[in-house]
DNA sequence: TATGGTTGTCTATATCAATAGACATTTAAA
DNA sequence: TTTAAATGTCTATTGATATAGACAACCATA
């Protein structure tokens, strides 16, 4: 392990985050999960080739993120580690798909707005470029900590209030009940990887240089017509997506 | 857009490499076909809000991934912007996926172990463990440029010999073919995403802080036998999955 | 051929990132 | 109570990062 060099110099990355992503990492692996503890910080410098200091940063950033917590004389404790598994099947649904992962589930609306439909929504939609469209933007919290972004289009002429709804009910499928759609598929989910940008780095609460899961999604009812399109940014080091075939 | 923050200060992330992510994805997404070409410098500078040579640091790190190519009096242009599409279904194959999407792809073995299955390993192969397996570390590449890099496991009793076919043929499917295996289906795929380490950023020819797109897959047989278990890496910003349902 | 717009190069300065070493403080266990 | 092991704090130095300004070199075009 101390061979390896797991950190690259005069790259643009300072060294204490690329130390700082490699032990979030390694936590989430479930690594050190026997003594429930960090290495100390001179077998961490030791590991990673580089001086005491460096690794201290790292470890400053992570407990500023919660997820260590330094006791003097002790060590550095691990707070909390935890990576959600999202199911991406035909009757994927967001609140059920978590199922009992988290205690408590939160979608917040931040924002409702019609408008007309671009050339990419109107695609998915199956509608024309310029046809109206409704869009949220919405929150989903696991525990009260913010899991996913996403940005999602309906057609307007269908699901008027849809907005309303969603902010009631907090969930899509009890607002498409509500709007007389008993029940929906997922049809296709595109799935990319990028860095946040700064709007989500801030709603996501995460750190620049983060990872973002980004699931393009279209829903259709029964019949195969199109009621929802959406781009969900996901936190990826809080969640995995698991595809069933 | 110049009034919106799009990198953030003394996060460890130097702020040429965040522009150099910025534009990198920006050309991704098309905003620059018509021209062919980066806005000027200086543009960019006021955009980003940041120095006119701190631009140039994050365009002369493009230039060096062969993105962009800078011609004094003229520009910076645009010399390649691709991004594969993999479709994950039943049928999911890694070189018939790319279809016509590259004009020459290659897969090749880096090298082959027989070992003992992982706790990991034989809960997915549905052995023992403990049991022997065969472990291929594949490199595919698509027009000579590295897309991902694959650690696969095989039941070692039943295909013995299973690297060596690969090595000739250059796909799995071919591979399990030559031993009697005539067909097989994807059973489970989970994506992840992560920060690269070492060996993949040198293997996938990318820079330190690039993203992995980490699919871990499961085939079996037609009879629901586990056949095949892989985690392949993803250069990011090469690659985008879709999952057809 | 003159001009405006673009990239290339140079110098200088301030701040951040990383190393190095020394010593203090706290905790757990001998 | 002593000791070892761990984190906390301080000073000092070097190299990378970012800003600022000036000017050269090159290209397309009026």
């Amino acid at each position: 392990m101390a061979g390896l060099k797991q950190v690259q110099r005069q790259t643009g990355v300072a060294l204490w985050r690329q130390i700082a992503d490699r032990i979030r990492e390694t936590i989430g692996n479930g690594t050190y999960d026997e003594t429930g503890m960090v290495p100390p910080e001179t077998v961490l410098a030791l590991q990673f080739g580089v001086n005491r200091h460096t690794v201290r940063s790292a470890l400053a950033a992570l407990a500023q993120e919660g997820i260590v917590r330094a006791v003097q004389g002790r060590g550095t404790l691990i707070e909390r580690k935890e990576r959600l598994n999202f199911p991406i099947t035909r009757r994927t649904r967001f609140t059920s798909g978590i199922g009992d992962q988290a205690r408590e589930m939160r979608s917040l609306l931040l924002d409702e707005v019609q408008e007309e439909a671009s050339a990419e929504v109107a695609r998915w939609l199956g509608l024309k470029q310029g046809e109206q469209v409704i869009r949220l933007e919405t929150l989903r919290q696991a525990d009260k900590r913010p899991v996913s972004k996403a940005t999602s289009w309906f057609p307007a002429a269908r699901f008027a209030g849809i907005g309303e709804a969603y902010r009631k009910r907090e969930s899509i499928t009890k607002a498409f009940a509500d709007l007389g759609l008993s029940d929906y598929v997922r049809a296709t989910t595109e799935v990319t990887a990028s860095h946040a940008n700064t709007a989500d780095l801030a709603d996501l609460e995460l750190t620049p240089g983060a990872i973002l899961l980004i699931a393009k999604a279209m829903n259709t009812d029964l019949d195969g017509l199109p009621v929802q399109y959406s781009i969900s940014r996901f936190a990826a080091d809080r969640v995995q997506f698991t595809i069933e075939n």
